[in-house]
DNA sequence: TCCGTTGGCTAATGTGCGTAGCTTACACGC
DNA sequence: GCGTGTAAGCTACGCACATTAGCCAACGGA
């Protein structure tokens, strides 16, 4: 009997996996199991059960897209910023579509995972300051930006868009328009 | 043995009860069952199986939005038309936030589901007649509207919105920032 | 009243989650 | 090199759910 050598993070890997091959639906302990290489009741060694792998997933996918937030912001600033926030978004959707739906959407109500959520906040309010917005102003365009980002990115990831044709520019659009609701910035 | 007097749309409704009172979690054929005082195995009379249960239920809340849809756009036109579909959008995911998650979002790509997709996509469309669109403009425009309805209205279905109040007024917002991007029509 | 259809049932199978309890590989101390 | 404790694997089991098979009774029309 040698052992697979797993860890929590081997596990929650190769459940990203599962998820990117066969979708989200598909992420089952067996499935995981297989993949490791070993009978699904031995990875309850390295996670809790269904659920808290589920949230692990969560915290990777949040980080993930946390991490390409931090570089998409990297050298720049004010709309040039927002922009390219927007578009890493969008671009990490398109390339793991089955991992975005793992995302969870209300990562701030769950302690496990509040940390990457914030991760992402800080780095958008850090790209509005220039505009200098009162705390509300800054809500708003918070959730207004989150919106567009994620109601684009469920339906494109979903296939909800009937012609795939020309979805950048309605996406240009969507960004220009808002951004062009914000006040002047000097 | 009585009957129990089913029928698939009695099954649907039951379903539907099912998903507003637990979430689309829980729809399971068993909690339906036990909804309808019957025995699991007896909904095959009625329905395919869960898969054909869920695209049913998915048919039903498309419909019910198209029909909000079909009231709101009555007796208006132009932005009004278009404030109040949104408006409507929004009130329905408020009154059935949990009924929303069972919606399908790419009901085009599936027989059973395109004729309740197309009612909606036709009145959205009689509603931004007055502008006069060029085709691609329209599709653009569409997707829009539908990107901020969606986007908001899953986060806001999901708790995905840290503080609850001023939604109002995030909406409104994104409405009009929307509609201000439109060419002006006569 | 008779009979075919139909809507209900029980029984059984397969899959998946999760628990209990056993065994043994491996790292560490001597 | 040799115990030995820990932890990583295992099998066996119970439960929930979807689905199929096959039985039986209720209902409605001739």
């Amino acid at each position: 009997m040698p052992r697979a050598g797993l860890s929590t993070q081997a596990v929650v890997q190769a459940a990203v996996e599962v998820i990117d091959e066969h979708g989200v639906a598909a992420l089952t302990l067996a499935a995981v199991a297989a993949r490791c290489g070993v009978a699904a009741p031995s990875l309850y060694k390295h996670v809790g059960g269904l659920a808290e792998l589920k949230t692990q997933v969560g915290i990777r996918v949040l980080n993930e897209l946390a991490d390409r937030f931090a570089a998409a912001a990297m050298g720049r600033s004010g709309a040039d910023a927002i922009t390219a926030l927007m578009h890493a978004y969008r671009a990490y959707v398109v390339a793991h579509p089955a991992r975005y739906a793992a995302m969870p959407v209300d990562p701030l109500h769950h302690p496990e995972l509040a940390a990457a959520g914030i991760r992402q906040l800080e780095v958008i309010q850090a790209a509005l300051r220039p505009w200098r917005l009162d705390p509300a102003g800054q809500v708003h365009t918070i959730r207004k930006l989150r919106v567009i980002a994620h109601g684009f990115a469920s339906l494109e990831s979903a296939g909800g868009f009937g012609l795939p044709e020309d979805l950048d520019e309605t996406y240009r659009q969507l960004i220009a328009t808002l951004l062009d609701s914000l006040p002047a910035h000097p």
